[in-house]
DNA sequence: AGCCAGGCTAAGA
DNA sequence: TCTTAGCATGGC
């Protein structure tokens, strides 16, 4: 009989809104447990976390040090930063008001970087159960509470898997993409780990030489895992609403433009603003402006 | 039942 | 350089 898991907490200082974060389309393996907790992987280590009153407190079978949870929610300042720094724009105003807890999380690189390149044309469920299935069958077991989980796949254990193989997590055309962009991690020709310290456009031009990466998937790679936060994923909502709301135009706009103008308009932390603006539109809908 | 999903690639103007 | 068909699969 395995002992007890460990528990630990924080104490927040800042807004922290567990649901909207974990559940925002940034993240796709938490999963809503009983009683208000929520089980996932923190530095792919299986842990159960759950909001009291102002504590953020976590089960977990290995120690979850509280930095590396305060450094997976952004428990610094950087996110109160974002809220007092946020430009005077009426629409992110509305959903800033609506969600000021939620949370650009600090996740690991490559299991973006995979994570992404499945979501290309599918929907969140999908991606879901595509992610599952392939920690299922490639992932490190790790057993918590007297359930055996699978950790997110390392890069030669995702390498190893054939295309067939891949393709039976119900992935689909993506197979080859995620074949290859494995063995470019496998092989240490693509070094994820380095992508938060380099200059924004030199990950954001290597992304793009990766099969199955465009512009948008880039985007989100860099956002969501490597804390570039001015990069601005537009998926066909994002850009409806920036060029219907703010270029005021009907005809075709290239991804740099919206970039562009996203940069400008929002500043350097353009992707915190875009995950706002988009959280808003799934959770309650179109986007008003704010009355101040 | 049929459209759509946090798009991308390749081919053809 | 810009536009568009085709893409695997399953959710809704």
């Amino acid at each position: 009989m395995a002992a007890g898991p460990l528990e630990d907490h924080i104490q927040l200082e800042g807004p922290l809104d567990v649901e909207a974060t974990l559940y925002s389309g940034q993240a796709f393996r938490w999963r809503r447990g009983d009683q208000g907790w929520h089980d996932g992987f923190v530095r792919n280590h299986p842990v159960r976390i759950r909001k009291e009153n102002d504590e953020l407190r976590w089960r977990s079978a290995r120690p979850m040090k509280p930095q590396h949870m305060a450094h997976y929610f952004r428990l610094d300042d950087s996110h109160d930063a974002f809220l007092r720094s946020a430009p005077r724009d009426p629409f992110l105003q509305t959903a800033l008001a609506r969600f000021p807890g939620l949370r650009l999380l600090r996740q690991d690189p490559w299991e973006i970087f995979i994570s992404f390149i499945i979501s290309q044309n599918s929907n969140e469920a999908k991606i879901r159960r595509t992610i599952e299935d392939l920690c299922r069958r490639a992932g490190p077991k790790a057993t918590f509470d007297n359930q055996t989980l699978h950790a997110f796949p390392p890069p030669a254990r995702l390498a190893a898997l054939s295309e067939k193989e891949l393709r039976a997590t119900g992935m689909g055309y993506r197979a080859p993409f995620i074949h290859a962009a494995a063995n470019l991690v496998a092989t240490g020709t693509l070094e994820p780990h380095r992508w938060a310290t380099r200059p924004y456009e030199d990950v954001f031009g290597e992304l793009l030489e990766v099969p199955g990466i465009g512009e948008k998937v880039a985007d989100c790679i860099l956002l969501y895992g490597c804390d570039h936060r001015r990069a601005f994923p537009s998926d066909v909502w994002v850009r409806r609403f920036v060029k219907e709301t703010y270029l005021r135009t009907r005809s075709r706009t290239s991804h740099s433009a919206i970039r562009d103008f996203a940069w400008r308009h929002f500043g350097e932390d353009a992707g915190y603003a875009q995950h706002y603006l988009f959280h808003y539109r799934r959770r309650v809908g179109a986007l008003a402006a704010s009355p101040s």
